[in-house]
RNA sequence: GGAUAGGUGGGUGAGUGGCUUAAACCAGCAGUUUGCUAAACUGCGGUAUGGAUUGUUCUGUACCGGGGGUUCGAAUCCCCCCCUAUCCGCCA
């Protein structure tokens, strides 16, 4: 959420930021979010005043039934207050309405981009900042055959236990799988960040805090009865710990990463890229999370890009790295990087990891700040990023490393599997 | 799912309708005393938001799990909801 006193005392700049991302009638949504605020100022003004007077009355009431006086006097501030209260219902009525539709105005608004992201609306217009050079390879299987020749992840069994986009890792694809997760938790305790297993289920407030809802509320899968949703990333659960939180300045920045399955409906995006492992409704995701000082957010979010960039390195992955345009950037988003590795048989870039700044858009419905020098609380800035989304990576890892002998495991792995090769 | 007990500030915890401006203690911060540490003493507290003034500060309002209600007046009485703990049941 765009911070209420960055667009009353900033306006013209968040208009220019939201027409840059393609929100249509920017200007005129920002010009009625600024005539209600001053609108429910007054009111609330006029409110607070009520509530003073009311509050005088009374305790002049009370003191006079201590000192025995007179009962004419008393019942002429009880009429007054009765009628005072009258007039304060319209008033509070007023106040409510304003209070809420300010409030749905400013949800509806995306983040605002930062001033470096590259201009466009559309992904050809995005940014890349690095990519290995091209193989010349060829002869490569797929991985959906790959799979089934090797009996490593089978889909006809998700469809019968679940339904489509649910796979059953199976022998040495789940114990590739599992390698895969604790290489990459284990390089990230190394690299300073706090293991978390949060629950993979949330309520509605933490779905708003992080912005899932009220935008993406079709994307989640839901549980009506206890009014919860499977979370479509660690990150909601990992960064709603500090929800309602103020921090010491000492304890920043805050680094955590947790393993969880995601869920995602994908509802309406079911396309080309769906074959195989490339897009699923369950999938393995080990996140990363970053609580930081606003003056540190954009270095450390540099750090988080060179770290995941590790990542793929030691894996041996073709890869290329991506900085989103307007048009491209999540709604929550102020920046985001996206790195791709290159699937050699589909030759196709799959993106595994998106590492994103959100300055102060979550933290402002977060709640969560921290006290600056003069003991004021300021909204702190939260970045996350993958590190890494896993079915890809396996698509990656098995298209490139297939050999006539069988699908050689990468060294940095060989600890975690025990095998160094698939037959 | 059933029963019981609960939910008060950073923590513990008092408070059955107005002498409560939420006591007291602990923790914290600032100051005084002391050669240092420690201790003692004094003072200050949170969050949100409105207004006035900006060197700063002054002031109003709301907040005792949440929402309604009764009343001139609610932490306190009534209704609904949420959550937590313990026990029982079920269970990896």
């Amino acid at each position: 959420m765009i911070d209420l006193y960055r667009i009353r005392t900033d306006t013209k700049a968040v208009i220019d930021g939201l027409y840059k991302r393609g929100v249509p009638h920017a200007a005129a949504r920002i010009e009625a979010i600024c005539k209600l605020d001053i609108e429910k100022r007054s009111t609330q003004s006029q409110l607070y005043n009520l509530a003073a007077t009311l509050n005088r009355l009374n305790k002049e009431i009370g003191d006079a039934l201590r000192l025995q006086g007179e009962t004419a006097l008393l019942e002429a501030k009880k009429s007054e207050i009765t009628r005072l209260k009258e007039s304060g219902k319209a008033l509070t009525q007023k106040f409510k309405e304003h209070t809420s539709a300010l409030l749905e105005q400013l949800y509806a608004l995306p983040n605002l981009p930062h001033a470096s992201v590259p201009m466009g609306s559309h992904a050809d217009d995005n940014l890349i900042m690095y990519a290995t050079p091209p193989s010349t390879k060829s002869g490569h299987l797929a991985h959906w055959d790959l799979v089934k020749n090797y009996d490593l992840v089978d889909f006809e069994l998700g469809n019968k236990i679940t339904g489509a986009g649910f796979p059953v890792y199976k022998g040495k694809g789940a114990k590739l799988q599992r390698a895969l997760i604790n290489f990459f938790l284990d390089q990230a305790s190394k690299a300073g960040y706090i293991e978390m297993q949060p629950p993979i289920l949330v309520n509605e407030t933490s779905a708003y805090a992080t912005g899932q809802l009220p935008d993406k509320e079709g994307q989640m899968y839901q549980i009506p009865l206890e009014k919860l949703y499977l979370i479509p990333t660690a990150e909601v659960s990992i960064t709603n710990i500090y929800r309602d939180t103020i921090l010491a300045e000492t304890a920043l920045p805050i680094k955590h990463v947790g393993y969880t399955p995601c869920f995602r409906r994908e509802a309406g995006s079911w396309g080309a890229d769906v074959r195989g492992l490339n897009r699923l409704h369950q999938f393995d995701k080990v996140e990363l999370v970053q609580i930081c000082h606003p003056d540190h957010s954009y270095a450390n979010l540099e750090e988080m890009l060179t770290y995941v960039q590790g990542l793929v390195e030691q894996l041996a992955l073709p890869y290329r790295i991506v900085k989103l345009c307007h048009g491209d950037l999540g709604f929550c988003a102020a920046m985001t990087y996206d790195i791709e590795v290159h699937a050699i048989a589909q030759n196709k870039w799959l993106e595994v990891s998106s590492i994103s700044n959100f300055e102060t858009f979550q933290s402002n419905r977060l709640a969560l700040r921290y006290k600056d020098k003069n003991k004021k609380s300021c909204l702190l800035h939260t970045l996350n990023g993958s590190g890494l989304a896993l079915p890809r990576i396996l698509a990656a890892l098995l298209e490139w490393n297939q050999t006539p002998e069988g699908i050689h495991i990468p060294k940095v792995l060989q600890p975690y599997t025990g095998f160094t090769i698939i037959h």
